[in-house]
DNA sequence: CCCAATCCTGACCGTATGGTCAAGATGAGA
DNA sequence: TCTCATCTTGACCATACGGTCAGGATTGGG
C-alpha cells in the first residue's frame, strides 16, 4: 500500500475519475439496464460523492452515451483481424477469436450494447445509419471477395456477419445462463478455448472456408 | 363496429383483462426493460385505470414474474421438434426454424427473456437451475446419440446449443440493428427465408450433418 | 504569495413512480 | 328482487430519483 504522495495534477484528476465513473457505469447499466440504473449506484461504486459525478457528466444520459460510444468503438476495432486476411480461415477465425475475447474481458460492455440495440438504439441510432452501416458493407465485400476467388461456399454474407456477431457476443450477454448451466461456476481457461475452438469449426467448415 | 352486446361474465372479464395486461406489459418490458418501463404505461397500452391493473397483479414485480414465465414456457415448447427426429438434418432443421419463427412472431418476449437473463435472472433463476438445466441436458443426450450414430461429427453438443440459441434469437434481440442494416425496413417473406436458409445451410453442414 | 480556475460536496428540491384506499358499479346466485 | 362477491377508479401518499447550488478546498500560473 505504499504509493509515491505526490498529489494528483488537475489533468490527472480529471483522467482518473472520469475513468472511474466510466468504468462503474458499464457495470451499472449492464447489471440494471439503463431504467434501472441510479446515479447513486454509480457513485457509490466509483466512490465518489453523487453531486461529484455530476460535475463530470451533466446528466445520466450524457454519461450513459459515453458509455455506450466507448463500447462502439472497442466493437469495431475487432474488425482489424479481419481485413489482412487472405482468406477466410485466417480473417474469419481471427474475427471470432477477436470478438470471443471481448465476449470474456468486457461482458459488461456487450451487455450494455446489446441492451442499447434492443431498446432501438435511443442514442447511438445516427452511428448505426453511418458507421455501422459502412463498417458492415465494406466486410460484407471483403466476404463477397472471398466468395468469387473460390475461398469459400456463396453464403449470403450478411447472414454469416449477422451469425459471428450472435454466436459469439452470446457468451457474454448470456454469461449468466452459459454459468448456471456449467453448475454455477465460470467457465474455465479449458472451457472458454473449447469454446472458441467449437465456433470456429462449427462455422469455418459451414461456409466451406477452404486454406489458402 | 357492430358487436354483440352481451355483457362480460366475471371469468371472461378475468381473462380478457389479464390477457390485455400481459399482452401490453411484454411490450413495454422489452421496449423500456423492467428499469425503464412504469406501470402507468403499461396500463395506458392496456387501455386501463393503473389502479384496474393493480387489482388484477397486485406488484410490477408479479406481473414481471409472470410475463417471464409465459415466455419461458414458450422456449420450452420449441423443442419439441427436437425429439421426434430421427437424425440432426430433420431434429436441428426444425429446431431452427421453430425458434426462427418465435423470434419473428415474439421479438418482445424474446427481448424480455434476454433481458432477464442478461441481468443475472433475478427472478427466474430457479427455472434455469432445474428446468433448464434438465431440458439442455435432455437434448445434449440426443444429441450425443446421433454422434454416437455417426449421424454427425463429434461437435460439444453444449456449444452447439448456445450456437442455435444465439443465432436464432439474435434476430428478434437485435431486430433493430438488422431492421437498420436493411435500409430501415423490417425483413421481407423473402428475406425471413433466406435467413432461416443461410442460418441452417451454415450450421448442418457446419456439424457434418448426413441426411438419415 | 496571490488570485483565478478547477475541483469537491452536503443539503436541498421538484417530479415521477409504485402502490393504497374507499367508495361506487356491475354481475352472479338464491 | 335482494345480497354478496367481484370489478372499477379517481384521488391520494410516501419514497426514490435526477439534478441543483452555494460555498469551501485545492491546484496552477504569474
Amino acid at each position: 500500500m505504499v504509493q509515491s504522495a505526490r498529489p494528483l495534477s488537475k489533468k490527472e484528476i480529471r483522467q482518473e475519475n472520469e475513468r472511474l465513473i466510466l468504468d462503474a457505469a458499464e457495470k451499472v447499466f449492464a447489471e440494471a439496464g439503463f431504467g434501472g440504473a441510479t446515479v447513486q449506484l454509480i457513485a457509490d461504486l466509483a466512490g465518489l460523492p453523487k453531486a461529484n459525478l455530476h460535475y463530470y457528466f451533466p446528466t445520466k444520459e450524457a454519461l450513459y452515451r459515453q458509455v455506450v460510444q466507448n463500447i462502439f468503438q472497442d466493437w469495431l476495432k475487432a474488425a482489424d483481424t479481419f481485413d489482412a486476411a487472405p482468406g477466410p480461415v485466417e480473417g474469419i477465425g481471427a474475427y471470432i477469436d477477436a470478438k470471443m475475447e471481448i465476449s470474456r474481458r468486457h461482458p459488461a460492455g456487450s451487455k450494455v450494447w446489446a441492451s442499447e440495440v434492443m431498446h432501438r438504439a435511443p442514442v447511438i441510432q445516427d452511428y448505426l445509419e453511418t458507421t455501422l452501416v459502412e463498417w458492415t458493407e465494406d466486410r460484407m465485400r471483403v466476404i463477397q471477395r472471398w466468395i468469387d476467388d473460390g475461398k469459400m461456399d456463396p453464403i449470403d454474407p450478411r447472414h454469416l456477419l449477422y451469425m459471428l456477431w450472435a454466436t459469439t457476443q452470446h457468451y457474454a450477454d448470456f454469461g449468466h445462463q452459459i454459468e448456471t448451466l456449467n453448475g454455477g461456476k465460470p467457465l474455465s481457461e479449458d472451457q472458454w478455448e473449447a469454446a472458441k475452438a467449437s465456433v470456429k469449426s462449427i462455422i469455418l467448415k459451414g461456409i466451406g472456408a477452404r486454406e489458402a
